[in-house]
RNA sequence: GGGGGCGUAGCUCAGCGGAAGAGCGCUCGCCUUACAAGCGAGAGGUCGCAGGUUCGACACCUGCCGCCCCCACCA
């Protein structure tokens, strides 16, 4: 290369040198940071905040992987873009890992007390912190650092306080003495999404409760022996004839000596079991329901823990399984154990410790719910919010519109602390601010202990990310950014957090927090299973990233997905997106190569100078570039991913990155040769925009190296490519897929002659005078692309020697076969083509011989059939052709 | 019980009312001066089953079958 190289790239992409490297530039620049006042359209998004529980996992990869796309791509549009990080106090989870951290060193929380706990708490919650802004950064996320928050910092606490109130004060907010899900292992309550519910096997007990006259009273069926203990009725239907007679009687409940009536109520379905239901009000919904209706008594049978209380008589002590069995053979000796039979039914258990809940009475802290979804169902329905895929929306409203009250205070003491004190009167005061000491001395305050569930304060993420405090309610950055661009997060989660967002945001802000929500799947293995510890199948994105690179694990992600459905990942499929780095490295390198020091004289060819191939790759990439803009604008990453991946490698790299190699060389300082050069550069500066939001790091250093940027200039606020229509080259498009089929076919003719490419062919072309024209600007290429060394036109064949033939589009090549390859392989390889050839014309003429079809289907759909019947039959006769020269056939 | 998703090449998945696609895997041939983390060629699918709509269905409708999720107060 007589030119000096200036700027040269290895020969190996190395991701672990250059994504770090321009991180900390990217970082140092502020280029993630945007100011309310910047130019441009707003446009946020908020991080859906991590649990500060541990380092990020897959799922999170994908999500920076969506969200970091979207953000580069509003900014390199020209949208004042920013993103919003922040990380959640996740009060349960948190307080459970902690806590087994404690129970290693053998202390309980107990033992510390609550202040030396929360100091722990948060000793922990600093380090776990600083895990996931590093696994961010690594990740190449644009995130606006200095706008981090936590969920449990001073100012969200602050407004986490005034929200309280100011509900409360609306009466949106009460405490109430019901049953709730208790986990018995958190000794907490628990939200109702809190509790998973599993199909498991069971036994149904059918039990006898004897009247209390000593008649044979009634038999009940339960799956849950044990809460027998606690029953205060028996239920029938109202209009069963069978208990007529018994409704308003008493039974005698055994093993504890209670009579307790029997009353009719619509709930019992007459049709199952017996017709007689066990009422347990304080273990079970529906009995609590009953016993409102009934004004019946509930008697809590456990403790905390579980295990049977004081109420149960000879039981106490026992938990509620050993319970179970010991009632049921109590219960058997006595001859009061009707029948047993295996039964599956659905259990609740505790969505972080996996306990089987408890339903439990308690007092407890509530948020009304209907008033407030009222306003998000309408949000949703007139579309102020629009769900991606749209069917989602369909889910959340059938949720929204079936709500129970929200269950918020839970027995923790990692979390908002309620702000609510009781006086020695059991008056509540719900306050903005501590009481003073004379206060509490005066009224006998004592405040409540609970702290509020964490998607309390999650769910005020998108306006006390941009300053609400409560005090604080009107900010720059509240009347640019809210509402936000786009909620992007795993369906998962749309009830835990989207919908208390949207409801919130509606109370609070009187607006929608985000105008989209954008579903993604959840990532599962390359087998397409279910990311899990105990499958031993979860990946660590770090231990991706420092294998293939950031960029690498980001494109896999991306190229997997569709909006709403789960996406595998395989190590293969990351494997292969780092091939793909390193393919576009190497198209760079081979760019800056053949550009060399022209690059900054380079001018713009006129469209005259430009040669066949450039206008086709530049009619592509406006194809492309129009297709990109279009998915991005439908939320539809993976076809992004995967337009730009076959744009780069099968037509840019294979194609015209070959053919540009003939006009590059040193001795072509020609206006041709310009014409490539500029081409090769402009493609590829476009690409890497194009691509630059899926792999930041890649683009952003061939840009650079490209365009020899300065320390302040960035691919990241490079403009986004503008529709260039004019680009668009059909006349260029359809000549040169001609280029690639004769080509191909001539590749074909090689390999299935076995001809090595050192191994140079002839070819005479028999071509019609217009396509004889066309193809000789092309033919430099095909020769060099199919290793012919030799090639002529001419009107009629007339060599002497055998001669292969190869047919294609409105052409037949012929190459002298002498010493070249086996005759009867020629033969068979005809044969082959006739087949083919004869097949396809079949169908076009089945179809044309259907008079509906010619009569009904659209002119141009005919006509094309027409057009494809012409081309095959003319393929077969030539080929038939050329077998009769050749053997007579 | 209600709602939803999926069934397309060996595997994982795109796609779509007018000539079946990708990645990986597989076969054959190549160190062709950007890349062997590469290049070229190829094998391999009655698009789950059955009806229907249509000139035309892998695509739209209906019903089955098989997986998978979510919701629900299944004693």
């Amino acid at each position: 290369m007589a030119r000096a190289m200036t700027r040269t790239l290895p020969k190996i992409y190395d991701p672990a040198e250059v994504e770090p490297r321009l991180y900390r530039w990217w970082e140092k620049r502020g280029f993630f940071h945007a100011e309310p006042d910047d130019p441009g359209e707003p446009f946020a998004i908020v991080l859906p905040p991590p649990n500060v529980t541990g380092g990020l996992h897959i799922g999170h990869a994908l999500v920076a992987s969506v969200e970091d796309a979207m953000i580069r791509h509003a900014r390199q549009s020209g949208r004042n873009a920013v993103w919003l990080p922040g990380t959640d106090h996740a009060g349960i989870a948190t307080q459970n890992v902690v806590e087994r951290l404690l129970a290693d060193e053998g202390v309980s929380r107990h033992d510390l007390g609550r202040e030396r706990f929360l100091e722990r708490v948060w000793a922990f919650v600093g380090e776990a912190g600083g895990i996931i802004q590093h696994q961010h950064r690594r990740l190449g996320t644009a995130l606006d650092w200095d706008r981090e928050i936590f969920t449990f910092d001073e100012q969200r606490s602050r407004a986490v306080r005034e929200v309280f109130c100011r509900w409360y004060d609306q009466g949106l907010i009460y405490r109430g003495y019901r049953l709730i899900n208790w986990c018995p292992r958190c000794h907490t309550a628990l939200s109702d999404i809190e509790v998973d519910h599993v199909d498991e096997q069971g036994e149904l007990a059918e039990l006898r409760y004897p009247g209390s006259d000593g008649a044979d009273g009634v038999v009940v069926a339960t799956t849950r022996a044990e809460t027998m203990l606690g029953d205060t009725a028996v239920a029938v239907h109202p209009d069963d004839e069978r208990y007529r007679d018994l409704v308003g009687t008493t039974v005698l409940l055994p093993l504890v000596d209670r009579e307790i009536p029997v009353i009719a109520d619509d709930h019992v379905d007459p049709e199952f079991g017996s017709g007689a239901v066990k009422v347990t009000p304080a273990h079970d919904a529906n009995d609590w329901e009953i016993g409102q209706r009934h004004d019946l008594p509930a008697v809590n049978i456990f403790t905390e823990d579980a295990r049977v209380n004081e109420q149960g008589g000879p039981y106490e002590g026992l938990d509620r399984f050993e319970a179970r069995r010991k009632v049921k053979d109590d219960l058997d000796a006595r001859g009061l154990l009707v029948g047993v039979a295996p039964r599956t039914h659905s259990v609740g258990h505790c969505s972080r410790c996996r306990t089987i809940v408890e339903p439990r009475l308690s007092d407890q802290w509530f948020v009304k719910m209907t008033p407030l979804a009222e306003p998000a169902i309408a949000a949703v329905r007139d579309g102020r919010t629009r769900f991606i895929p749209e069917r989602n929306a369909k889910t959340f409203l059938a949720w929204l519109e079936n709500l129970h009250d929200w269950c918020i205070s839970r027995q923790l003491w990692w979390g908002h602390q309620i702000p609510a004190w009781y006086d020695r009167d059991g008056n509540i005061h719900v306050r903005r601010t501590d009481p003073t000491p004379d206060e509490v001395a005066e009224l006998g305050l004592q405040r409540d202990p609970d702290v509020l569930d964490t998607w309390f304060s999650s769910q005020l993420f998108p306006f006390v990310n941009l300053g609400w405090d409560g005090e604080v309610t009107d900010t720059l950055e509240l009347r640019t950014w809210y509402p936000t661009a786009v909620l992007e997060t795993g369906y998962d989660i749309n009830t835990f957090w989207v919908s208390r967002m949207l409801m919130a945001g509606l109370s609070m802000m009187g607006d929608v927090p985000f105008r989209v929500v954008y579903n993604h799947g959840m990532v599962r293995d390359g087998e397409g299973k279910k990311m899990s510890k105990s499958f031993g199948n979860v990946i660590d994105p770090l231990e991706f990233i420092d294998r293939y690179g950031a960029d690498a694990l980001r494109f896999a992600l991306l190229r997997a997905s569709t909006a709403g459905q789960d996406a595998p990942l395989a190590e293969e499929w990351v494997e292969g997106a780092r091939r793909f780095a390193n393919k576009l490295w190497n198209a760079a390198r081979f760019v800056l190569l053949a550009v060399g020091d022209t690059a900054p004289a380079l001018q713009e060819p006129a469209p005259d100078a430009l040669a066949l191939e450039d206008r086709w790759i530049l009619s592509r990439l406006e194809d492309v570039r129009t297709d990109v803009d279009r998915a991005m604008e439908e939320w539809d990453l993976g076809r992004v991913a995967r337009s730009l991946f076959h744009f780069t490698w099968d037509e840019y790299c294979d194609w015209y990155l070959e053919l540009a190699k003939l006009r590059t060389g040193d001795e072509a300082q020609t206006a041709d040769g310009d014409a490539a050069r500029w081409t090769l550069r402009h493609v590829l500066d476009q690409a890497m925009r194009l691509l630059h939001p899926l792999m930041p790091f890649l683009t952003e250093e061939i840009w650079r190296t490209l365009h020899a940027a300065d320390d302040a200039t960035t691919i990241q606020l490079s403009p986004w490519p503008a529709p260039a229509p004019s680009r668009r080259d059909a006349a260029a498009e359809s000549q040169f897929a001609a280029l690639v089929e004769i080509v191909t076919e001539l590749r074909r003719f090689r390999s299935d002659h076995a001809l090595p490419p050192s191994r140079k062919i002839s070819v005479i072309a028999v071509a019609p005078p217009a396509r004889r024209a066309l193809l000789t600007g092309a033919l430099d290429g095909i020769r060099r692309l199919s290793g012919v060394d030799d090639w002529g036109f001419t009107d009629e064949v007339a060599i002497g020697g055998p001669l292969g033939h190869v047919a294609v589009d409105g052409a037949d090549l012929y190459v002298p076969l002498t010493g070249l390859i086996d005759l009867d392989e020629e033969r068979a390889r005809l044969q082959r083509e006739l087949e083919r050839a004869r097949g396809e014309l079949a169908r076009a003429r089945g179809k044309l011989a259907n008079d509906a079809f010619v009569s009904r289907a659209p002119a141009d759909v005919v006509q094309a059939e027409r057009d494809k019947l012409a081309e095959w039959n003319a393929v077969a006769e030539r080929i038939g052709a050329q077998l009769q020269t050749l053997f007579g056939e």
